[in-house]
RNA sequence: GUGGAUGUAGCUUAGUUGGUUAAAGCGCCGGUUUGUGGCACCGGAGACCGUGGGUUCGAGUCCCAUCUUCCACCCCA
């Protein structure tokens, strides 16, 4: 197939058989984050190069190897944004947010690019449903950020689930800790891989998270950051603990969970599933209280997480999650004859005004195919107007379900329609109800 | 970036040891008294067999390269 046929390698194309299946689960997460206060922030799909390479971190592989950057015709440096935090973050300094009553809390749905080889749950456009807690350092904050997340996800109807967390500690006590992890892996350098080589003097952390049998079998024996966190984050973790514990979450606790972002600090947690492939991680997050400052703002404590919308979609549809049914036609008028055509148009819009779903016909086609295509689109009711009709202002409309009819005056046929449709959609409402008890 | 699998009409596939105008089902369009869909019957459109080379008198079938898709590694959502 030529090129110009064909999407771009990793990216997607939504049908519309697919669509609404997204638009109910992105209601559910935009209307989920409102219940706690998250106000949804729209922020520009590419930024300065800087905001991603200078915050995300230079030693991480998305800022390394993923991104998508460019010169712009005025020669500045592009990057399409491959996560949202920092963009939201930006944003929210440039306009004073953070200036603003505290905490600032917002939420986004939006795509993000990373210039990856795609496998199953793995884009090269992807995207992500997210929060951003700005301005609060109370474990509550962590607990009330996490409570989101899994409120969507039970919302959903996901099941087997698992809430992982874990605390990677502040500055002060990573150095510490960064200590004993470099002495501990140096002990035994000559079995680590080459890349975990590398990630010794670069940012050790990263070597727990390698999935090489011999260094994950290191790793499993490594000093554990909670033991080196300092008085205050580990009284901060305990207390993040007893918030999710009271809001009834159950989770588990994993020193490995490091995290590829180099921003955070403190609480890290992810919502991992075994239903979608190797690509488990349906939710990440966790806290950095120094983005803010270092990205030019007042020192402002913060955290949010990112939630992968395909990953999720992935999921629900290998647990088989049940989507309502998308709505369909709620009447198709077929005209027969030109005069009646114009009838059509007028009544469709009459009716389109009401909140109808109105179709007709635009083809030019005959009676048969027109029903036909009524049927083929699901529609509920089918009028039919020709000479006759339009005499005598009156026309036959169909339950093209039991195959009722009734008579409706045409000049009245806002009004008519809604106490017909209405009395017959209760009934088509009973059956659907029943059908979902099966 | 590395590795494995894959690629024939919109979809799912058939295509024999390479041999004339590449099949079928579903879907789409139309018809079976221009006034009524689902069923049945009839007909029609639709594929340069992923792309580019090569071997051959001749390739969807063999060889090479390349791309896509899928899966895994890496990393992440």
């Amino acid at each position: 197939m030529a090129e110009i046929n064909h999407a771009i390698k990793g990216t997607n194309d939504v049908l519309p058989k697919e669509s609404y299946k997204i638009q109910f689960v992105e209601n559910i997460m935009l209307s989920t984050a409102k219940l706690y206060g998250f106000r949804e922030i729209r922020v520009p799909v590419f930024e300065h190069t800087e905001v991603f390479s200078r915050n995300v971190g230079d030693t991480t592989d998305v800022v390394q190897k993923e991104m998508y950057t460019f010169d712009d015709k005025g020669g500045r440096s592009i990057t399409l944004r491959p996560e949202l935090t920092a963009g939201v973050v930006r944003s929210s300094i440039e306009h004073g947010l953070i200036y603003d009553a505290l905490p600032q809390k917002v939420c986004y749905i939006g795509g993000c690019y990373r210039y990856e080889k795609p496998q199953a749950g793995r884009l090269r456009e992807f995207h992500q449903f997210g929060i951003e807690c700005l301005g609060a350092s109370s474990p509550a904050a962590d607990a009330e950020v996490i409570c989101v997340a899994n409120q969507v996800l039970s919302t959903l109807g996901i099941k087997k689930i698992s809430l992982q967390i874990n605390s990677i500690g502040c500055p002060i006590c990573r150095k510490n800790y960064q200590q004993a992890l470099k002495e501990y892996f140096e002990a035994n350098i000559d079995e680590l891989c080459d890349t975990c080589k590398d990630r010794l003097q670069r940012n050790p952390m990263r070597i727990l998270d390698c999935k090489s049998p011999v260094c994950s079998k290191l790793a499993a024996n490594a000093p554990k950051v909670i033991d080196f966190l300092c008085d205050d984050c580990k009284e901060h973790f305990e207390g993040v603990k007893k918030h999710l514990d009271s809001a009834g979450l159950k989770y588990t606790i994993n020193p490995q969970i490091v995290r590829g972002l180099d921003y955070y600090t403190r609480t890290v947690f992810e919502f991992v599933s075994g239903d979608i492939g190797a690509q488990s991680t349906v939710c990440g997050g966790g806290r950095y209280d120094g983005l803010v400052e270092q990205m030019g703002g007042n020192p402002t404590p913060a955290l949010g997480f990112g939630m992968g919308i395909e990953r999720l979609l992935l999921l629900m549809e290998n647990q088989e999650t049940e989507i309502p049914d998308d709505t369909t036609c709620d009447l198709y008028i077929a005209p027969m004859g030109e005069n009646a055509a114009y009838e059509a148009t007028k009544l469709s819009s009459i009716l389109r005004s009401d909140g109808f779903e109105v179709a007709t016909d635009v083809c030019g086609r005959g009676l048969k195919a027109q029903m036909k295509y009524a049927d083929k689109i699901g529609a509920k009711f089918t009028m039919v107007i020709g000479d006759n009709e339009l005499e005598s202002k009156k026309a036959i409309i169909k339950n093209m379900k039991t195959g009722d009819t009734a008579e409706i005056s045409l000049d009245n046929i806002g009004d008519e329609f809604i106490k017909t449709f209405s009395q017959t959609y209760l009934d088509n409402l009973t059956d659907t109800v029943m059908d979902f008890g099966n």
